[in-house]
DNA sequence: ATAGATGCAAATATTTTGCCGCCAG
DNA sequence: CTGGCGGCAAAATATTTGCATCTAT
């Protein structure tokens, strides 16, 4: 399997800018009327402390190794609800890793995603000409803008020179 | 299910501006020394024509309508040829229709995906900020940046009144 | 006490693979 | 002719659901 290979390759994954501002997500949850069980507080402390973006076994395996009673069930179903809270974003980061999602806490401020193609790391950027092409599609297209998400992939400074040896097939 | 009930909200998911060259994807195909088979001709003239994102299943009937001397494996191998070729880009559109993957031929300019959350129409957007953007990422961080999408979700101008009324969950 | 949450098993949804026979070049 | 290609069945991957039970409030 080819996707497996690539999978492989990409160990790191590293999330340079992390937005951690401890304890927000379970503030957020118990002040919004949810429940504050054992399960989403784990949850929540694994993804208020990430250091990078994690697709939902990787949640799941993190908060099992605090507590192991919690389901893989549950991390779906509470992922889903701090998504649809708008408490974090979901990313694909361009399927270079499969299919599956990331998840990362909502930053303060909307930003964009850039891997690298061949070491897959990701990293963050915020742009005012982000901000400002989004006012532009406001006003051209006469819409009112709630969400975006930008990936870009390319290569490294120091993945640069492979990628030209051995160009994708 | 409730994304079965979204998914049915999003009949439309029309493509504005389609960017269409007929025989442009077979011509592709035939000239980097690919096999022309009836299978191929099928799903590249379903492609070429499209005047929407269309998921694998989309191509599938689509191309069986033409002519039912066809699997629905062999969309996905040549749909994944043509992507690794880069003759087509891949979209989410932001799972708003499930988490299936949408294909477009790829556009002479990279263009912007916006998407009204309410009733799925999807319009096409290109900018010189977006351009702008993407150098600056490529200077300031010092990457060769080949591919990226954004995808853009808010409310139309004839959704927006709804959209007021009945906030998401 | 009870509405809301979890666990478990099973179902769905989407995509990929192995293998063999076939056909475009 | 023959190596790339397609069909088929089955596997792999990713996510959701039904229902009984439990627990935070």
């Amino acid at each position: 399997m080819e996707s497996a290979s690539v999978a492989n390759r990409f160990s790191s994954g590293e999330r340079i800018n992390a937005g951690a501002r401890p304890g927000r997500l379970e503030a957020e949850l118990g002040s919004r009327g949810r429940r504050l069980t054992r399960q989403r507080r784990l949850i929540v402390r694994v993804m208020d402390t990430a250091q990078r973006h994690l697709d939902i076994d990787e949640i799941y395996e993190r908060a099992r190794k605090l507590d192991h009673r919690i389901h893989r069930v549950t991390v779906y179903r509470t992922v889903d609800l701090l998504k649809r809270m708008g408490l974090i974003d979901e990313l694909d980061l361009l399927h270079l890793r499969g299919d599956r999602h990331y998840y990362e806490t909502h930053a303060p401020r909307e930003h964009i995603h850039i891997a690298c193609l061949r070491c897959g790391k990701v990293r963050e950027f915020e742009s005012t000409l982000y901000d400002e092409m989004k006012r532009q599609i406001e006003q051209q297209l006469d819409m009112k803008i709630t969400m975006s998400r930008t990936e870009v992939g390319g290569y490294c400074r120091s993945c640069l020179p492979a990628a030209k040896r051995a160009p994708a097939s």
